[in-house]
DNA sequence: GCTTGACCTTCCCACTATGGGAAGCCCCAC
DNA sequence: GTGGGGCTTCCCATAGTGGGAAGGTCAAGC
């Protein structure tokens, strides 16, 4: 099998089959007398078990301890618990990281009264908001948010 | 003002500051006879105007519109929500698609005996998984997530 | 006046994953 | 033997942010 084939057996992108060799996420390819990569079925369920956990927004360095993981017969699952468990927690921050912006935009949004008139309660908050703020509450929970300048566990962002 | 000081009196670092401004968010800064950037009081609000911003996880593209608009005495505040409005619409789509990844994960580890036996619903789910699962339902409800290979307008990643 | 240290400048690199594209070689079918 | 499609490597871009090097500047203290 060829790059190609193992791609589209697999569902993950021949350029990406590529990078993850590159990383270190899979073993380096044999190779034809030309040059060609070759892969084998086994490969293939390997990409597809890496395809499955990166839909499930896990990282590249945690995809790697699954996969030593899942080959190694004497594994425990406590192990492998740990690491599935680490990747919900900083999805739970994540999403709760996004809520409190979402809220707080929502209420300016629904704040707002979305006419021709320049008047906009949005505006007014990011202007002087929060600071200045604190008697009119409710408003004022707007989370510091992104750990700023914190190496913060964050979820690696694949969406865009 | 120089850089440092505005950096200080804004929560903007100087390195974002000078990216701000190579990247046209910001003005070009007047400048000493040496070559240091000079900043107004009237720049440190811009500043903590764009920084509530960021928090929110607004995009720099947003930004730059709302800048614009908050500039603007004639600005329509229905301009303004709509900028709002669209982010807000990310939010919910980023956090839609992170929850369905968490709550499949979470499932998975507490299907997990988390022992010393190599079993593991996580690792059965990854390497077959979905496909060959239908039957058990529930579990099935992966989404597809990623859009893979779109442009699909996600939420920036300023976290990380 | 000179040194020292803090601050400024620009420029390059790294990160996370992923896609795009160019230049060039290879393989197979016709 | 030729054409088209697949493979190779290499570079670039993305979105923001930080790190650091090499070198100029400024102000305070001696």
């Amino acid at each position: 099998m060829n790059i190609g084939q193992a791609s589209a057996a697999s569902g993950v992108s021949a350029k990406m089959l590529r990078y993850y060799e590159e990383i270190g996420l899979l073993p380096k390819a044999a190779r034809t007398e030309a040059g060609y990569r070759v892969y084998s079925g086994t490969d293939v369920n390997t990409l597809r078990f890496i395809r499955r956990a990166r839909d499930l927004g896990l990282s590249i360095e945690r995809i790697k301890l699954l996969v030593g993981l899942w080959r190694d017969r004497e594994r425990s699952s406590a192990d492998v618990k740990r690491v599935a468990q680490g990747h919900v927690t900083e999805l739970d921050a994540k999403i709760l990281e996004l809520t409190a912006m979402r809220d707080t935009l929502q209420e300016l949004a629904d704040a707002c009264h979305g006419d021709h008139r320049p008047d906009c309660p949005i505006l007014h908050d990011l202007e002087g908001g929060a600071q200045a703020k604190a008697p009119t509450a409710k408003m004022t929970k707007h989370v510091s948010a992104r750990g700023r300048g914190g190496k913060s566990g964050a979820v690696p962002c694949h969406t865009a």
